[in-house]
DNA sequence: CGTTGGATTGAGTTATCTCAATAGAAGTGG
DNA sequence: CCACTTCTATTGAGATAACTCAATCCAACG
């Protein structure tokens, strides 16, 4: 599910160097310091906890990229609750899903411990560029493409798994975007808090900590540390977080009947 | 949310004269043939329901145009288990968001009462022509985003509203999407089973059914078939429909020029 | 006119939510 | 450096929306 990845970050790079996916190292940012110029012409942002870098409705007249911590995009409803479309982690670019140029998500820095770093830089020279050079046009479309099918995914999650399942693939997911850093091997940061994984996989704070418990006491994932985690048994999560695609060519047998639902239980 | 009317079908009149959105109309086709050549060197396909046109991993070497009936675009887990990711209706086309040249998606065919109809036209000649015609390429990434915008607010419905929203929020949008032919004012004919609509909202036939007679009962809509729906009380059930974004900020899906517009008229 | 598949209705179960309390970090200021 | 506040996370108990299973109804069709 980690597709920003790769394709996303080169093709960062090469536009901050106004080239063409040369390939170009990021420059590293003093966190800290609130708008200071950056490579390739943006500028860096440090933002607090909480601080929303667009709205939805706003015109959007820049796109962004991940430099430290993490930023959540995601959809408010009038009454106040809030669903999290997706995570932005260090080497993602995103702000860049307009329709008719209108900002259809809300952004936001979403990063506990530290703050939040990101490059800004302008849309007018993207489209331009995008205007002088067709495969670099067609790579912009493939990135909206791929986070089209990652959409496509998070609804089979959200319509069709139980809580332990939801959990599950989000922790392999963070797993394989994150940084390796802290608390040995498969062990990363979570680098948002309780109500924004909630947000994200529509559930509520207590049942995310529950689930995660209930896998810690399984045996699936240590927890050492408030945001700290820790995959000890990767093919028991994947075994839950099967919202995979098929194998060879299941037959229509609609029985509907919930899956994993069972293994709950422990 | 119905955007694929305008545009896309422009864009498809376009593409079939092998020209540039000249908006010549479609050509009739007789429901019943095979596989008959259509309007700009496609063919027409005629499918029983339950057929299906592509399934997911399959490489992609097609795109399609609803002329009738209703097709299904569906991800299918290994335990039978089914998320409708969306349904394309007359006008629609689809078949454009391949990653890698491969399908994300399952198509079938989805429609009740008569055959679905469609064109099926080669993929490479649109990528020539996107190649060829940046501004035709722009339009296809322009539908691509559109798509995402869509699948975010359908993320939403999912995780953050209930039953009973979603069935509002279906029927409000198959009514602006349907041709307005049977069942009077407000009236129409929904092209699927309760088992597609169940799948497509992440809910059972049984709390489809329910819901709908419970909606009946409170005067919202009128069911004068078994496929036939009314709204009566539009009022209410958009009320039940919120989903969406904000209240005071400009709406980016329903605000201003976008086709999903009509959504909210009359 | 019986068969068939979809749709509806009913009764009981359960996963998740809600409400409420506790516990633990992190940060603040005396 | 230690109380104090504050925020986040965890845990418990009860409420509920949606699911499951099962029966019935209905329309289309051969």
């Amino acid at each position: 599910m980690a597709m920003d990845g790769e394709g996303m970050r080169e093709m960062a790079a090469g536009a901050a160097a106004g080239g063409r996916f040369s390939g170009m190292p990021l420059m590293a940012v003093r966190p800290g310091s609130a708008a200071a110029p950056a490579a390739g012409g943006g500028s860096t942002l440090s933002l607090t906890a909480g601080e929303t870098l667009y709205a939805e409705g706003e015109p959007a007249e820049h796109w962004y990229e991940v430099v430290a911590g993490a930023v959540r995009a995601c959809k408010l409803t009038p009454d106040g609750r809030r669903q999290v479309v997706e995570f932005h982690l260090p080497g993602d670019v995103f702000g860049l899903d307009e329709v008719d140029g209108v900002r259809g998500l809300t952004a936001e820095a979403a990063a506990a411990e530290g703050r939040t770093v990101v490059i800004r830089r302008c849309r007018r020279r993207l489209e331009s560029m995008a205007e002088a050079d067709p495969r670099f046009a067609r790579r912009l479309h493939e990135m909206a493409l791929r986070r089209l099918a990652r959409a496509h995914a998070r609804l089979v999650l959200l319509g069709r798994n139980g809580a332990v399942e939801r959990v599950a693939a989000f922790l392999l997911e963070m797993e394989a975007r994150m940084p390796r850093s802290d608390a040995g091997p498969g062990g990363f940061c979570l680098p948002m808090t309780r109500e924004d994984v909630a947000d994200h996989l529509a559930l509520t704070t207590e049942t995310v900590s529950r689930t995660l418990q209930m896998l810690r006491r399984r045996g699936a994932i240590a927890l050492p540390g408030l945001r700290l985690v820790r995959i000890l048994d990767r093919r028991a999560l994947q075994g839950l977080g099967e919202a995979a695609p098929m194998p060879a060519a299941p037959l229509p047998m609609r029985g509907a009947s919930a899956p994993g639902r069972r293994l709950l239980a422990a």
